[in-house]
RNA sequence: GGAGGGGUGCCUGAGCGGUUAAAAGGGGCGGACUGUAAAUCCGUUGGCUACGCCUACGUUGGUUCGAAUCCAACCCCCUCCA
């Protein structure tokens, strides 16, 4: 492995983060010798970020572990105008109001990688509503449009997948590189930031702010993207049962964002483990090459640390016992996802396909029915074939709950209240 | 503005008057095998306390005993011409 001069460069290097860089010798001398600032932009899409997101804010915190000033920028102003980088079709637009909403939401994830102050060293984190908002158009053509010709703009594969699938492309999001470029030169103005990183589809976006800023700042800036992460088999990360993985613990609760790392595949787990934890690399190399059934040690150590990072400590142990217990012991868990329900309901019987949807576990009651004809129910880990089976309060367990099972992993509880 | 083609279930994509809740593949879920892995094989995949009923093939009407399939109007998309 090549030696680099920065502990920036080499721990992104080391680690797997590292896809592009428009000038990684010249990055890399640049962080040796001083203090450098980076920022990656989030778009409020939505009111939580997601697994795909994650790469980036590990970058983040590894260059602020590594000495090094993190913006976050959040991106008001240019989430009302949608980035078509990877996209057939135009983004739905969000009203003001919801992209207020979720930037609330999506910027408490960032303080469990981050430290946030103002002290000139710690990460910040800025709004380009601020900026663009008020941009006025003709001034901003001339500024900054003059810079830009439709000839170039159409050969970016944002642009230009759009146009090759004959998908509309408006002119809305026809401007989404040139703001983002702005955002770029305007934070290498307001903050000294040189350095813009994010995925691999960001790649046009971010080279395109560096030739701004060189044209309009005279500012020497540098842009690096990380690879796209796909699971060994070819599958697309963070796609579950429910959709995506979410990190927001309102979204996805810390026991099955532990879960989603317990199931890792083999062939994943040491290029997780660099990527989404922070344990040290020497460890990680010690894990990877366990096999066989060992590398279920190797999972419930990827698990625990990329949960504790993201949901903290306690949750993190609470996430493991709550495996422990059901996948080793046997032992019915507290923590499970439970549902409470009206003593006296359950006291009347339930039929145990409504009580699977009710419990989360089917998504109508038809799914349930088809889950106990498959063969893939069972109440208080005892199976379940019959249709119209009923639930009544003498399913209650020891602990007073029913434990119900979809399957050999999805597990909840019903407690009566 | 003119001439053609098309809009089908989560996605791709067949069907082109009844046997179609709709082929096939993908994805999802469940089962088997395992190690809470991958690969493979099998089942399942609109809703409803359900051997029946209800909703569904862009929208709204019509023809017909009967329509995703035929007709009309409208909406949207694509191709070619202007």
């Amino acid at each position: 492995m090549s030696e680099h001069q920065s502990e920036f460069i080499q721990t992104l290097v080391e680690r797997g983060f590292l896809h592009q860089c428009t000038d990684l010798e010249a990055l890399d001398t640049k962080a040796a010798e001083g203090m450098i600032t980076a920022y990656v932009g989030y778009d409020a899409t939505a009111d939580s970020l997601h697994i795909g997101n994650l790469v980036s804010i590990m970058m983040l915190h590894w260059l602020q572990q590594t000495g090094h000033r993190p913006i976050v920028l959040m991106g008001g102003g240019t989430t009302k105008v949608g980035d078509p980088s990877g996209k057939d079709e135009t983004r739905q637009l969000l009203s003001d109001d919801k992209i207020g909403l979720n930037i609330d939401s999506i910027r408490r994830t960032f303080d469990a990688f981050l430290s946030f102050g103002d002290s000139g060293k710690d990460a910040i984190m800025v709004n380009n509503a601020e900026w663009l908002d008020t941009l006025a158009y003709i001034p901003m053509l001339r500024e900054i449009g003059r810079h830009f010709t439709i000839n170039r703009m159409l050969t970016f594969d944002s642009v230009k997948l759009r146009l090759d699938r004959e998908q509309p492309l408006t002119f809305l999001e026809f401007n989404y590189m040139i703001l983002q470029a702005y955002d770029f030169v305007e934070l290498a103005r307001r903050h000294d930031c040189v350095l813009q990183m994010g995925g691999s589809d960001q790649w046009g976006n971010i080279v395109n702010g560096i030739d701004l800023g060189r044209r309009v700042a005279e500012r020497e800036l540098y842009g690096l993207t990380t690879p796209l992460i796909t699971a060994a088999s070819g599958a697309k990360m963070g796609k579950t049962a429910d959709g995506a993985v979410w990190l927001s613990a309102d979204r996805f609760s810390p026991y099955d964002y532990w879960q989603f790392w317990r199931n890792t595949e083999d062939a994943d787990v040491g290029r997780f483990l660099k990527l989404f934890t922070d344990l040290p690399l020497d460890e990680i190399g010690r894990l990877e090459a366990l096999e066989g059934a060992e590398i279920n040690d190797a999972k419930k150590i990827l698990a625990n640390a990329a949960t504790r990072i993201l949901h903290g400590e306690a949750a993190a142990s609470e996430a493991a016992e709550t495996a422990e217990k059901t996948f080793e012991s046997g032992v019915t868990a507290d923590g499970l996802p439970t549902t409470e329900m009206p003593r006296g309901e359950l006291g009347d019987g339930v039929a145990l396909f409504a009580l699977m949807a009710r419990a989360g576990l089917a998504s109508s009651n038809s799914e349930g029915r088809r889950l106990i004809k498959g063969g893939g129910a069972r109440v208080n880990d005892v199976a379940i074939s019959d249709e119209n089976y009923q639930v009544g309060l003498d399913a209650l367990n020891e602990e007073g709950v029913i434990k119900l099972s979809a399957g050999k992993k999805r597990h909840a509880l019903i407690r009566p209240v």
